[in-house]
RNA sequence: GGGCGCAUAGCUCAGCGGUAGAGCACUACCUUGACAUGGUAGGGGUCACAGGUUCAAUCCCUGUUGCGCCCA
């Protein structure tokens, strides 16, 4: 708490004229952090209710896609905990390998050290320090949004005990036979200088070029093949036309001379080629593209490697074939080449064929290009030697698991998604050539034998003594520790009470462009180390964008930091303008004005609050809301009940918008619209019905308090203390409201009187009556009951709807007033000296106007013998019960016309 | 090229076989003892277009158009 809002306490005590969110949020999210609310205990049984933080990168700050994430499963978090269920919600980061490698070698470039200098135990020393210094931003950010993790159980991917699990899995799979060394082509990233799964690889679209290059033919004349990477000529083992081309069929099986390195290749019948694409001859480099090295495979043809991993000409493996042919190849400019980067061997490559006469034309074409997700290199194809999960292998049981209803996807079309991708399964790429990571627990002997084992000692023990090991240099995918995560985190391999107890986890929630890279993987693991689905509900919500639909990001600068939003409107206004904004995996359009609408709400309830408290209102220990009598408390305790019931569905449905609307209704437009001011008078008065309304008025703000808790757990916590409640708060504590007796005749009653005072209100801002200016209510024709309505409520008619009276009519109508029809009553407001009887002959004609519209609709339907027949019985009578009550309607309106005309 | 989603008030979005809604914005009035971060009232919609099913379609089906996303 700092020096300034030291004034500020939790006691009870009278709420401030404003709430402002700053001076309570940190001193609350500390008590309850230091309290144990948020901590996980599976000893104590119960319903298990489980989710499991998407680790966000160790390397993060918080965004609000964050935000939005965390808002939805802090929600369903602190729902479940009040629904008495026992509750983990598992908190941690994943160590991001690429992402935070490169951090720290920015930092060490700073200093002029290189990570090579340093060495790979150093390097990684540095790493951690990094990490305990700077890695737990968001983690501390989260808190600021109140996510109510139980972070006495955070876990990080790179922990010990994650460590260990890592390695069982590896050794286990690889036993298996799912986990293997192959030598394949990989997205390899120059810039890092390692693999990429095909998943961090972006296919970007741009403007480049196709280059039309003359193949000399052994036997005399050309073929021209159409490239957009000239550069990799080098490396061409074949030229492929399509069988069906009839231009080239009879090419087919000649040989062709290799500009430049004189190589002898032939040229190959293939459908890769395509006949419309260029020149429907493509040159083949096995070692430098995937069709290629497919077509490559079918032909038997070998793959040199012409680039090395910095994506630099290497020619060791073609050195051997450069032959030379006069005019046709060049090896000493070959030779040139050696070490010079890709697009620079381009230029060169390109000049040299232009003057040799074998460049036939450029045109200009567009291209998709591989490009790293993270770093933004272009990737390059490279023929490589990596360990490979047979991710298709153990697809088929999850798979199974979600066709089944094991799992369940929401919104249930990202199945088709999923099912789409688990359909064409790649072998997933697991080794990275970084040094941050899980070190893969691979050692090579040398006997030449490769030992897999979980620690060093074990390698040894396989290998024998006299074998000298050396563990493979690689990290294993970042991914790959944090498919675990489900049940490493809860303490697997050993057999943990937490794990037992809350796997399966209850809901995943996480956004759909996750749902490859890990949802699928995790379910995979998941299924195969512990034989049970990971989680039974896989929740995906939409993606933040700002307030034009764009979505968010640094290069567009439109980005809004949820801090900042935090900052200024409170944690609790930013997660309503979130939950209100997360349809069913809709996209949220979010920016300041969405935030500062919800912030209103805050303010309401903080107002409503405030008044409450000022007249006496707060919490009767023995209160029974079953034994109420008054009229007002039977209708405002049923109305939370249905409220309650709609909140509770709506989350029960993922639907957080409508549990927000929902309560964002009840709070504002039948707790503080109507309710507050329908007490306002009986407060006043005093007695024992106010005494029973104010115990109940209480009784209905606490629900409210608690119903709405989970979305902004701020300001209802601050309220309820500061307001005296006593009791359960956040846990075990939502609302369960018993339905009164005569719920029915009081919503009768209470909308009587609502719709009187709408009536009167529209009636007297149409005649542009000033609210100062008071007049009688004069009801005519009423019934008993009516006129006993209308004296019981008097004195809120008289605020609310600027009555000086209201009593029966018995004399002769005045001429002068404006006219209502209500029910079977036609209410006079005499406005002798204001009323414009122009204005008001023109209200009721648009009434029976507008009658007659309804009643013209309603006759069509039912003069149609085929709708009386064939609709259902009720439908009919709702039309029948419609036009009577129009045309009793219509028959006043025209009624109290006539008096004026 | 294949797949998916969206189209409802000026904006953001609910809804859904029978009577079209909210918030914001807009207009008018109101500083009434919780709240002007407020109150009251009002205007504003051929529910993208064209067919079909049905007694009845904004809603279901088909097609078209426009926008967005994913995959190749």
């Amino acid at each position: 708490m700092s020096e300034q809002n030291a004034h500020i306490s939790l006691a009870p005590s009278a709420l401030e004229k404003a709430f402002t969110p700053a001076d309570y949020e940190k001193t609350l999210y500390d008590a309850w952090e230091e309290s144990g609310t948020f901590e996980a205990n599976p000893g104590k049984g119960g319903t298990p209710y489980s989710i499991m933080f998407p680790p966000p990168n160790v390397t993060g700050t918080l965004h609000l896609g964050h935000a939005l994430t965390f808002t939805l499963q802090d929600i369903l978090i602190r729902w479940q905990r009040e629904k008495g269920a026992n509750v983990l919600w598992q908190p941690g980061t994943d160590h991001a390998g690429i992402a935070t490698q490169m951090v720290v070698e920015r930092a060490l470039d700073k200093e002029g050290i290189s990570r090579k200098e340093l060495g790979r135990p150093g390097f990684i020393d540095r790493v951690w320090e990094w990490k305990n210094e700077y890695g737990g931003t968001i983690i501390k950010q989260l808190r600021r949004l109140g996510a109510s993790a139980d972070w006495t159980r955070e876990r990080f991917t790179m922990d010990e005990g994650l460590s260990r699990a890592v390695r069982k899995v590896f050794v286990q799979l690889h036993k298996e036979g799912l986990i293997y060394r192959d030598r394949r082509l990989v997205n390899w990233d120059p810039v890092f200088r390692s693999a990429i799964s095909d998943l961090e690889v972006e296919n970007k679209e741009t403007k480049g070029s196709m280059w039309h290059i003359r193949y000399p033919l052994e036997n005399g004349g050309t073929i021209t093949i159409a490239t957009t990477r000239p550069e990799t000529m080098l490396g061409d083992v074949a030229v492929a036309v399509n069988p069906e081309d009839e231009r080239y069929a009879s090419l087919i099986g000649q040989t062709v001379i290799l500009p430049l390195t004189g190589r002898r290749i032939t040229i190959v019948a293939d459908e890769h080629s395509d006949p419309e694409k260029g020149t429907g001859a493509v040159k083949i480099t096995p070692a430098h593209d995937f069709n290629d090295f497919e077509v490559g495979k079918r032909h038997n043809l070998p793959a040199p490697t012409i680039l090395d991993e910095s994506a630099c000409i290497w020619l060791n493996e073609i050195q051997p074939e450069l032959a030379d042919y006069e005019g046709v190849s060049d090896t000493g400019f070959v030779r040139s080449l050696e070490g010079l980067h890709r697009d620079e061997a381009r230029k060169k490559i390109i000049k040299r064929l232009d003057e040799m006469g074998w460049l036939e034309k450029i045109e200009p074409h567009v291209l998709q290009v591989p490009t790293a997700e993270r770093g933004g290199a272009i990737v390059e194809p490279r023929l490589t030697l990596q360990w490979y999960c047979d991710a298709p292998k153990l697809a088929q049981s999850a798979v199974d698991a979600v066709t089944s209803g094991d799992m369940v996807f929401e919104p249930r079309q990202w199945e088709n998604t999923f099912f789409a991708w688990m359909r064409d399964l790649q072998p997933w790429c697991i080794s990275r050539q970084l040094w941050w990571g899980h070190q893969i627990p691979a050692w090579y002997g040398s006997d030449g034998k490769t030992y897999v084992a979980e620690t060093a000692e074990d390698a040894q023990k396989q290998a024998g003594p006299s074998v000298t090991l050396t563990q493979d240099e690689d990290v294993l995918d970042t991914w790959f520790s944090s498919a675990l995560w489900p049940f490493t985190t809860l303490g697997w391999p050993d057999k943990t009470e937490s794990l037992e107890f809350y796997y399966p986890t209850s809901t995943l929630v996480t956004g759909f462009d996750i749902i490859f890279f890990w949802v699928s993987r995790m379910m995979m693991m998941g299924l195969h180390f512990m034989g049970k689905v990971p989680f039974r509900k896989i929740l995906i919500h939409g993606l933040v964008r700002d307030e034009k639909g764009q979505k968010m990001s640094k290069s567009r600068g439109n980005g809004i930091d949820p801090l900042d939003l935090i900052a200024d409107y409170g944690a609790d206004a930013t997660r309503l303008a979130i939950a209100a904004g997360a349809g069913l995996g809709r996209d949220i359009k979010l920016g300041r004005n969405r935030v500062e609408e919800h912030r209103a709400f805050i303010t309401k309830l903080w107002n409503a609050s405030r008044f409450l408290q000022m007249n006496g209102v707060e919490p009767q220990l023995g209160f029974d809301p079953s034994n109420v009598k008054s009229t007002l408390a039977r209708w405002i305790l049923e109305e939370a009940r249905k409220a309650v019931a709609q909140a509770d569905a709506a989350l029960e449905a993922s639907r957080f918008d409508e549990y927000t609307r929902c309560c964002y209704n009840f709070v504002w437009n039948i707790f503080c619209d109507w309710f507050v001011e329908f007490s306002k008078p009986t407060f006043r008065a005093g007695g024992a019905e106010a005494d029973e309304l104010k115990a109940a008025g209480a009784h209905v703000l606490g629900i409210i308090l608690r119903m709405m808790h989970p979305v902004i757990p701020f300001v209802t916590s601050t309220l309820w203390k500061k307001l005296g409640y006593s009791g359960p708060f956040g846990i075990n504590s939502w609302p369960a409201v018993p339905q009164v007796s005569g719920a029915e005749d009081a919503a009768d009653e209470i909308n009587w009187v609502i719709r009187l005072i709408s009536g009167v209100r529209t009636v007297r801002a149409e005649m542009n009556v000033p609210p100062s200016q008071k007049a009688p209510l004069l009801l005519r024709d009423a019934s008993d009951r009516t006129i006993e309505r209308a004296r019981k409520w008097q004195a809120a008619i008289d605020q609310m709807a600027r009555a000086s009276d209201v009593s029966p009519l018995t004399e002769e109508a005045p001429k002068m007033a404006a006219q209502l029809i209500l029910d079977e009553a036609t209410i006079f407001l005499p406005l002798a000296g204001v009323i414009d009887l122009d204005a008001e002959k023109a209200r009721l004609q648009k009434e029976i106007l507008r009658l007659e519209g309804e009643i013209g609709k309603v006759e069509k339907k039912l003069s149609n013998e085929n709708f009386v027949a064939r609709a259902k019985p009720e439908v009919v009578q709702e039309n029948r019960d419609r036009l009577d009550t129009f045309q009793q309607e219509l028959a006043k309106q025209k009624t109290a016309l006539s008096r004026i005309s």
